[in-house]
DNA sequence: TCTTGACATAAAGCGCACTTTAGGTTATAA
DNA sequence: TTATAACCTAAAGTGCGCTTTATGTCAAGA
């Protein structure tokens, strides 16, 4: 289960990126240079997928590229960037919780709205039925 | 507490957008046409800042500006488009949804990597302490 | 042998949500 | 009265994170 490989496209199928942004993540540096084939594709390894899935997520906690590939040189020089490593995530685990507290926050909000919507829309339906009621009267009068 | 009325400066500090930003969603017609004073300038009220803490709390949760100005369009529209805005915030609550689960995830694999590379730390720091006794002793013999 | 499909690169393009710039008006206060 | 500060508009610019395009190579099957 360790010296498997995978195409671009199984890994973008594992991973759920597109080809492009595996290739663009890549070339920027952001994903460390994959091995290739004697014809020059690549040909991931499981490692490189951990590099992706770690890369997916802190991008999916809103951390620029540029600072991913930061994490991710550090991880490539070794011991010497341990404090460093450890201090970013650190950091970032802040800023993932404050944007937990936000969206938990707009979610109650939202809640409320969807509520006050459906009282409001109890009323106007109510104001209708009386109102077509009245029709009815009228019409028999 | 209701007739009270703000510059852009002042409702810029209370919902923390920009000045430009509050004027961008204005002419987007995000935010509704915002009351003017004799030399034009724009006099906002406890309405207006109602319909920005709204945008903010939309915009927060990842909806995009045009599906906003969709949404306050409708409100604007009035009774008939409620079952419309009520539909839209139930979808827009299970997006939201969604994101607090793979947040919460994504948060859970950074502790898991924060403890990573403590570890990882404590075995470098054990090492290195080893290699300078053993330095010290060669120097003794 | 030829075609098909998966891969490659480099460079340009795109969508979004603002931000910045340039140029102008108006109200207040020194 | 003149300077300063707060506001205005229209239009262009920006930054980010990809995506698309154009062009080419290579390996396998019909």
């Amino acid at each position: 289960m360790e010296n498997k490989t995978y195409t671009i496209k199984e890994v973008a199928e594992k991973t759920n990126l597109t080809i492009p942004t595996i290739r663009y993540y890549e070339t920027e540096g952001v994903l460390p240079p994959v091995e290739r084939s004697d014809s020059g594709n690549r040909v991931f390894t499981d490692s490189d997928i951990g590099w992706l899935d770690l890369i997916c997520c802190l991008r999916g906690t809103g951390m620029p590229i540029k600072k991913i590939k930061q994490f991710v040189q550090w991880c490539l020089e070794g011991d010497d960037t341990i404090d460093d490593r450890i201090e970013m995530l650190i950091e970032h685990g802040k800023t993932v919780d404050e944007q937990l507290q936000v969206l938990t926050n707009y979610k109650a909000a939202i809640e409320w709205k969807i509520n006050y919507h459906r009282e409001m829309k109890m009323q106007i339906d109510a104001r209708r039925n009386a109102a077509r009621i009245m029709e009815q009267q009228d019409l028999k009068n």
